[in-house]
RNA sequence: GAGCCAUUAGUCUAGCCUGGCUAUGACGUCGCCCUUACAAGGCGAAGGUCCCCGGUUCAAAUCCGGGAUGGCUCACCA
């Protein structure tokens, strides 16, 4: 037996990541029927080249629960998933390859970004079997293989099908710089310097009215003048036609309460599209259409002699005119924040564009009904999916003018545009590549199709990651797993994407399989760094699991990672890892000293006399596994470790272990039976408290759990033993009796303490003054007390020092 | 502007839902101890206006109202 002075977790740890791999304790059994199944809808991480301690620090949430299931007997289904098509990995193939999607042939750069996602993965599988996570590999899977291309496909044709999908010009948030139409939650928010120029504007009569814009070079677009309808010194104007300087065109005065009389004169131009507002009045009042800026954030024809100029080229440009002209009165430095493209940080236009679309605001209230289905972990978390369910204005708009995704599976007749779907079985298609499904346009004849360039955003591939992992393409097949599994038992994730990914994938649970995709979902919080900040990038702050490692071990950063509540926030601070470490030694320490006496240990031992002490540590055990266990189903992690680790620490290896260390070494001091019942007690505290900490610490307690308790168990891995249950034989009464003998050598170790005699140090006798009715219950404790402190005697008289918490006092004798 | 969350020794954190112990534990600090599991240790000690102001109550870190500060999300940004 290997009992080192020292817990070595470099060698443990790469050790046991081989032999689980090779023991397959971490396989789903997809053909046993008798256990339960609890079955996680793992996140995706994103294949965008980093990877920070905020993963590690979620997964590792996780992974808690996963282990903790196993050991209830559950039949685990974790699968693990990577989030590889879309923009954000482009983005990451662009910059490490330093090419561009949009000027080099479609394939090739698909081909280059498959590349990567691969090299990138096996990264990732790496660092996460470093970690420890129990994930069943063999259900891997990626948002760009042909599964999940498959069903994001198929979820498509369902929906078009149903009339929930639909195409529509509509004005999209565009980006200029990348090319692209993106999701409201790709952007971002940044501050620049501008002016509000004051413009002149004219009514038909002559008068001039003065209109204040940020963006003049959006004079071309400009399709109304809009006030609000209680301004007294505005509202004349309502109806009235005026003419918008340098391009002379004439539009209607609108009058809307979304004008703010305050902010400049009162007066605003709307133009297509300068902002939100501007595409909301658009809408709400049928105006026209002028499209002023190109895909490319040049200007177009509209704007005349300003054609083929940059945005800000026009803009000075037209700022000049109007100068010349005297129609700019005033110029008003400002600072204003703008919305940019979070991984650009250019400035994004409205630009309209024909546009796949899932409708959802005419469901908002189901999606409501089934988010109070769900349990959230911890509750107040619902709180936001709920207001961002009451707060949409938008439909979700699901194509990407991108190259790297998963394609749109639509072809358009060249004659009449009309729109054509595959069949479910013929999927997944490309339409860049593959034949249009008929050969003859229904609307007009005509035999020529145009197959649709785009590709769906990642989310509404993400958003199926349970349809992809229950095999929903395939339910019949033999594959097919999915009515077992689904809805799954719980979806992890970190809070700041409730809003998109938690939402949508209740969408398309909810269109799809009529029903919640989880019973529980538990929100994780994020890691910060020592100063309470956020990690990122840009500020240079990212610490990379690699390192924490590297310098302490999986265990350690695990044993962090299960510091917070649930949903918490909680800063990296390497003190805390170094905690973990001093844990896991503790760990091995106590259990090797315990092994060491339980060598000639005999199980089959029945009827044990157990002394108050042992009752006492089993009773705490007892309450300990109750509160864990009820903690860690309430997925409540940090208190079952917390929990755990006071039990371990402080009743069992500060108090128990050097209480019954005198009867384990000194047997001949002791009637026959006290070794025994220490080597019972030391047997259930030692594996039950092994056991509870596995989910969190599982590569110590696997190497101390084979030392001893595997074989005894009959059981080749602690992560796949049993939970631990209370114990039926303590005696609450003789356990409070213990307790008095805890107390009793906690005063005298303390009084030896304070009076710098070494804790060993001989003593001829103690003297113990207690009410009367306890003298009979001393007695029955004056061994351990004896041996604890190393006392010759104990004597019943008048004594001098009080014992907190008792009636007890007692003095000493050298 | 709105919603949500947080604020507890030098630092991180528990307790709050369900009011009642001397307010939890760790790191750090200080003192003693190399004791046959562990010096990455043991035993002790010091360190607090539980963010502020009110209210409810016999009793408030805990419940209620108001405020301050910080964080996250959303909206606005003509």
């Amino acid at each position: 037996m290997d009992l080192s002075k020292k817990y070595n977790p470099k060698a443990v740890e790469e050790k046991w990541q081989e032999k689980w791999k090779k023991m397959k304790i971490y396989r789903f059994d997809k053909n046993n029927t008798k256990k339960k199944i609890y079955s996680i809808d793992t996140p995706p991480p994103t294949v965008s080249g980093n990877i920070h301690m905020g993963h590690a620090f979620s997964y590792s949430h996780t992974d808690f629960i996963a282990r903790y299931q196993r050991m209830r007997g559950k039949n685990v289904f974790y699968p693990f998933g990577f989030d590889d098509n879309g923009l954000p990995t482009e983005k990451y193939v662009e910059k490490k390859r330093k090419i561009k999607g949009h000027n080099m042939d479609r394939q090739a750069f698909i081909k280059i970004c498959l590349e990567e996602c691969e090299d990138a993965e096996k990264l990732f599988t790496g660092l996460w079997t470093r970690i420890g996570l129990s994930v069943d590999w063999n259900l891997k899977y990626s948002s760009i293989d042909q599964r999940a291309q498959k069903t994001c496909q198929k979820a498509f044709v369902d929906l078009y099908d149903m009339g929930r999908s639909y195409i529509k010009e509509a004005p999209s948030i565009w980006c200029p710089g990348c090319r692209t139409t993106l999701a409201q939650v790709e952007l971002e928010d940044k501050e620049f310097d501008s002016y509000f120029n004051d413009i002149i504007f004219e009514l038909e009569n002559g008068e001039k009215i003065v209109i204040a814009t940020t963006r003049p070079e959006l004079l071309p677009a400009c399709v109304a003048v809009i006030v609000h309808p209680d301004n007294e010194k505005t509202k004349y104007l309502i109806n009235k036609k005026v003419k918008v300087p340098l391009f002379n065109n004439t539009v209607k005065v609108i009058a809307d309460k979304r004008v703010d009389p305050d902010k400049g004169s009162g007066i605003v131009m709307c133009c297509t599209f300068g902002d939100q507002t501007d595409m909301e009045w658009w809408k709400a009042y049928n105006l026209e259409l002028k499209t002023a800026i190109t895909p490319a954030g040049k200007m177009t024809e509209l704007a005349g002699k300003y054609k083929d100029m940059k945005i800000e080229e026009a803009r000075k440009a037209i700022i000049d005119d109007l100068k010349k002209e005297g129609l700019l009165i005033k110029q008003k430095p400002i600072k204003h924040t703008v919305n940019v493209h979070d991984r650009c940080g250019k400035p994004i236009e409205f630009l309209v564009k024909k546009q796949w679309f899932y409708k959802l605001l005419d469901r908002k209230k189901e999606f409501l009904e089934q988010g109070n289905k769900i349990n959230w972990y911890p509750k107040f978390m619902k709180v936001r999916f709920d207001n961002w369910i009451k707060g949409l204005q938008w439909d979700w708009s699901v194509s990407r003018q991108r190259f790297y995704g998963i394609p749109i599976p639509v072809w358009y007749c060249k004659e009449c545009g009309k729109e054509f779907l595959p069949k479910t079985d013929e999927l997944p298609v490309d339409p860049t590549k593959d034949k249009a499904p008929v050969k003859k346009c229904t609307g007009c004849g005509c035999n020529e199709f145009i197959g649709d360039k785009d590709v769906f955003d990642t989310w509404s591939c993400s958003s199926l990651t349970p349809q992809i992992n229950a095999w929903w393409i395939d339910e019949t097949g033999n594959k097919n797993i999915c009515k077992k599994i689904y809805p799954f038992s719980l979806r992890p994730q970190a809070h700041d994407i409730i809003t998109f990914w938690a939402f949508n994938t209740v969408v398309q649970s909810l269109y799809h399989n009529k029903s919640i995709p989880w019973e529980n979902i538990m929100i994780s919080g994020h890691a910060l760094d020592q100063n309470s900040q956020k990690m990122s990038k840009s500020k240079g702050n990212v610490v990379e699991p690699q390192e924490v490692l590297d310098k302490f071990s999986a265990d350690a950063l695990r044993f962090w990672a299960a510091g917070t509540k649930l949903g918490d926030d909680l800063p990296y601070l390497e003190k805390d890892l170094k905690t973990g470490l001093k844990f896991a030694n503790k760990i091995w320490n106590a259990s090797k000293f315990s092994i060491m006496h339980l060598e000639d240990y005999n199980f089959k031992a029945k009827d044990i006399k157990l002394f108050p002490a042992d009752h006492w540590i089993l009773n705490k055990m007892n309450e300990t596994i109750k509160n864990t266990t009820d903690s860690f189903e309430k997925y409540a992690y940090s208190k079952a470790k917390k929990l755990t680790e006071y039990f371990f620490l402080v009743d069992v290896c500060d108090n128990y272990l050097e209480i019954v260390k005198d009867r384990l070494y000194n047997p001949q001091n002791y009637d026959q039976q006290s070794r025994l019942a220490a080597q019972y007690t030391l047997y259930q505290i030692i594996l039950n408290s092994l056991k509870m900490s596995a989910p969190i610490t599982p590569y110590v307690t696997e190497e101390t759990y084979q030392l001893y308790f595997a074989k005894a168990e009959k059981i080749e891995s602690i992560h796949i033993s049993p939970w631990p249950e209370e114990l039926k034989k303590v005696d609450k009464k003789q356990a409070d009796i213990g307790e008095l003998a805890i107390k009793i050598v906690a005063a005298i170790r303390k009084f030896k303490s304070d009076n710098r005699m070494a804790l060993n140090e001989k003593l001829s006798e103690i003297i113990i003054q207690a009410p009367k009715e306890l003298h009979n219950e001393l007695k029955t404790i004056e061994p351990d007390i004896k041996g604890a402190v190393k006392s010759e005697k104990l004597i019943l008289r008048k004594a001098e020092h009080k014992i907190e918490g008792t009636d007890i006092l007692f003095s000493i004798k050298t």
